[in-house]
DNA sequence: CATAGTCATTGGTTAGACCATTAATATGAT
DNA sequence: ATCATATTAATGGTCTAACCAATGACTATG
């Protein structure tokens, strides 16, 4: 039955030398032979030790610099620095992808769905009270801005904003919290340059966000969760709404 | 209150020749002016055309490369490609944030029960009758495995690999279904390295999947996702006591 | 003591040459 | 005529050697 096995090798992609470099230096960093703010000798050193010419060598450094890896800067004491793992190359591929049409804005609506309702959840079992009060702090901003009408619609956008994160913060899950991060900053952004005052439903959603607190104060975790999860549900089915009107009006003007 | 607004600009990385290089033929790509299949000039014409020298040309194409842009090809007709965009590189990235540990694993075991709980509720509304069909065939096969006893183990596991991707397939969702494919290569295959046939419980995760899989076929979304959720849930906390065990272990042998 | 200038270090860029791989084409044996 | 083999042109991969540009430490000068 081994013939049942999925390999998923990589094609050994040529003899590439600079590849050979970016993987033993990317090995010295997994193995930890190379942490987080080690400098790398200069580039001229480093091309006698692998033994290659300083235009592969630093053909090398671009892989590694643009997997996020290291950081390079100029100048007496510069050099190619460890940089610590971050998220920031995950963040950027993810934008091109969202951007490039490759993941559907309705995929990535509807897995916001379910992402948010289990962050409200979880934010439900584990937040203390220092979190709570942070939480109805910006809650009490968004909801006085909510109130001033049209003029507060922006700074109201923005305290959701945060209230969104300060949740996913409190979940305490990593995961949670950077996939939150991405999808705001990719999606949600988006669509607020496309909403206008009368779409958000400004007392309407101040009034989701008081629940979901509430929920989340009384440690109601499913309560939490479907809150969320509805008032995001709301929001996609009224994009997708705005989305098929716009996309109408343009193939009635391109006929 | 326009003093509120996050910028979140990047450094303005210097003036390095090559991003600027790297950036125009990005943008070329996003705005359409190159598709996917098309190819670049050769090194020494595009040298020419952006007016840099071969090797900062080069270092521009590694990027892009990199990023997953552009796939290069040696020989007569080689070049640089356009490539259809992909999510190699993400599955990349993720792959090296998990082996450093930047994401942890608790992290991501627990962002998979909710994941696969969803995953399985949206296949429950989604599938159709030769969903159902394959779904029940690997299924009967799995369980044959199971039957088998500690000479089907090995097997089991693989059907049940792509019993749960099939679902996330069903599930008709691209960013459940990428998310799913990537845990699953990089959390569960790796767990599994460390599980033996007493943790496996065949019988019970067989059961488990025969119920997941009934719920699905009579559209009982809600069940289907809770029996996937718990059935997930289980195995985390099974994989954290062993986890628990085998530091405990270590630390005793390190004394 | 402070300010401005000098200089060594290190990445960024250029130029030109040669090597290695690939595919098309020409050549030759059967 | 056909198929195998050798040639050749196109193109990426690598090397060498030089010079430019930014940076920070050191030094001289007021």
């Amino acid at each position: 039955m081994s013939d049942k096995v999925k390999p998923e090798f990589q094609k050994a992609k040529k003899n590439r030398i600079f590849q050979d470099v970016v993987d033993q230096i990317q090995e010295a960093i997994l193995e930890g032979k190379l942490t987080p703010g080690d400098v790398l000798p200069p580039e001229r050193e480093l091309r006698e030790t692998f033994n290659v010419s300083r235009g592969t060598l630093r053909e090398a450094l671009r892989v590694l610099e643009q997997k996020g890896l290291v950081e390079i800067r100029l100048g007496t004491g510069g050099g190619a620095r460890v940089k610590e793992a971050g998220t920031e190359q995950l963040t950027e591929t993810l934008a091109f992808m969202i951007r490039s049409g490759t993941l559907p804005v309705v995929d990535i609506g509807e897995f916001r769905e379910g992402m948010e309702g289990k962050i409200a959840s979880l934010a439900a079992l584990r937040a203390n009270e220092k979190d709570i009060k942070r939480l109805e702090k910006i809650l009490k901003n968004a909801c006085e801005m909510a109130e001033k009408g049209e003029s507060g619609w922006q700074d109201f956008l923005y305290a959701d904003e945060s209230i969104h994160k300060e949740i996913a913060k409190i979940a305490r899950n990593s995961v949670y919290q950077y996939l939150m991060n991405v999808v705001h900053d990719n999606i949600q952004r988006y669509y607020n340059i496309f909403l206008d005052f009368s779409d958000n439903r400004l007392a309407e959603n101040c009034q989701d966000l008081k629940n979901m607190v509430s929920a989340i104060k009384e440690r109601r975790a499913e309560d939490a969760g479907r809150i969320a999860e509805e008032h995001v549900k709301r929001f996609n089915a009224r994009m997708r709404a705005k989305e098929a009107l716009t996309t109408q009006a343009i193939s009635k003007n391109s006929q």
